[in-house]
DNA sequence: GGAATTATAGAACGCACATACCACAACGCC
DNA sequence: GGCGTTGTGGTATGTGCGTTCTATAATTCC
């Protein structure tokens, strides 16, 4: 029962979710929030409140459509080609990142975690979602035989989380395709099953480790 | 032949050091750098020339300060032990790190490293540093058989590398010691010579990578 | 078809920021 | 002991920021 809303919200939140994902929240002004998603300052205040709610609604957003969806996608798999799957994507995304904007949650980890106890809790529920999706594969894997029982499923998708944060951060900086195999590639390589120092175990573990040497080609 | 400097260089850069470390550069004002320092405005412009001028000549520092002297403690290490002490140091920084600022090259490497090609020289400088002082780790670490040659030692640093940027970034969000030893943990004992996937081969990666499921203490 | 309600447009506001300026102070040199 | 030079303190300057205000437009309800 009035004016109704001249815009989509999902688009104009899609507009603010590269916005502050490309420049981060600091460095991202209402203008520019303005210019890109083609509201005018008042439409924003009215729909939001203030820039905050506005980062705060856009991560949301980001976290479910990149991170949600990314799991989904990779839950489908058997265990292990699901860690392996999901890694994969990231090393693309990471490569292919022409403006290296890495991933929102680990930008708004630095910026924004430490000082904002919301955003916080946020960010550390997102890593909580990560590390047991991680953990889930893993001990599926070790159920399947494919995972090694060496190291426990806990302590393995909690290296795997680190593994995760450090090629976003390296990849901002060093967005070498030879480096991030090189990380990728040796945490995979430590989840094989069978003895990782005797005889190689298994194939594409090797081929990707190997690869990060010599700068091979990845297979998709 | 003027008038000379009424303060230490050293003293205020590192007072400088410390408000872009927990605060960022963006965040941190000149205001808040004159109340840290103790100086005017007049005098840190004089000094440095701008507040960019001050941020890089703070970041020099506290590498040359905080990294290059880890790096340099653990150099006198021999191989396998230099990367469990580098780690452990890491551990216990990111845990006894209250204000929960983190590692200034890795807030630098996502605030301003992309947005800055100096910055992004300097920081990715650093990391090839680091990178490299764990290669040699690495290699001499196979040479006296304290660390397994089934990953390549270049593989392996790269690993430790990814490694060390995701401690940091998850120390500032979930800064808790079972989840640090759980990733450092498990990084470590993928290096242990010998044969992972059969009967344990190092007591301390074993007992590390153990306390990461329980919470348990860790050895100096 | 008013009345009430909400959305939009554009200008305006107050504030904090990085930086520049100006007057003066403290030294080395001749 | 004046002079040139450099450091310092306080203040001004202009800009860009997040946010608010005012006026008007587009709806639903009765």
């Amino acid at each position: 029962m009035a004016r109704p809303r001249e815009f989509d919200e999902g688009v104009v939140l899609d507009a603010a979710v590269q916005c502050f994902w490309a420049q981060g929240f600091e460095t991202t002004s209402i203008r520019d929030l303005m210019e890109k998603t083609g509201l005018t300052a008042a439409s924003l205040y009215n729909a939001w409140g203030d820039k905050r709610a506005i980062y705060l609604t856009a991560l949301d957003r980001y976290v479910e459509n990149s991170i949600g969806a990314r799991i989904r996608r990779c839950e489908a798999l058997p265990p292990r080609e699901a860690l392996h799957a999901f890694f994969a994507e990231i090393l693309r995304r990471s490569l292919t990142d022409r403006e290296h904007k890495g991933c929102l949650v680990v930008n708004s980890a630095l910026e924004m975690a430490p000082r904002d106890p919301d955003i916080r809790r946020v960010i550390a529920g997102v890593l909580v979602r990560i590390e047991t999706f991680f953990r889930s594969c893993a001990e599926a894997g070790q159920q399947d035989g494919t995972i090694t029982r060496a190291t426990p499923a806990k302590a393995q998708a909690q290296h795997l989380l680190g593994v995760l944060m450090g090629v976003r951060v390296l990849a901002r900086v060093r967005p070498e395709k030879a480096l991030l195999q090189g990380v990728v590639g040796t945490a995979l390589a430590s989840l094989d099953a069978q003895a990782n120092g005797g005889a190689e175990a298994s194939p594409d573990s090797a081929a990707l480790r190997a690869s990060a040497s010599s700068g091979g080609a990845r297979r998709a």
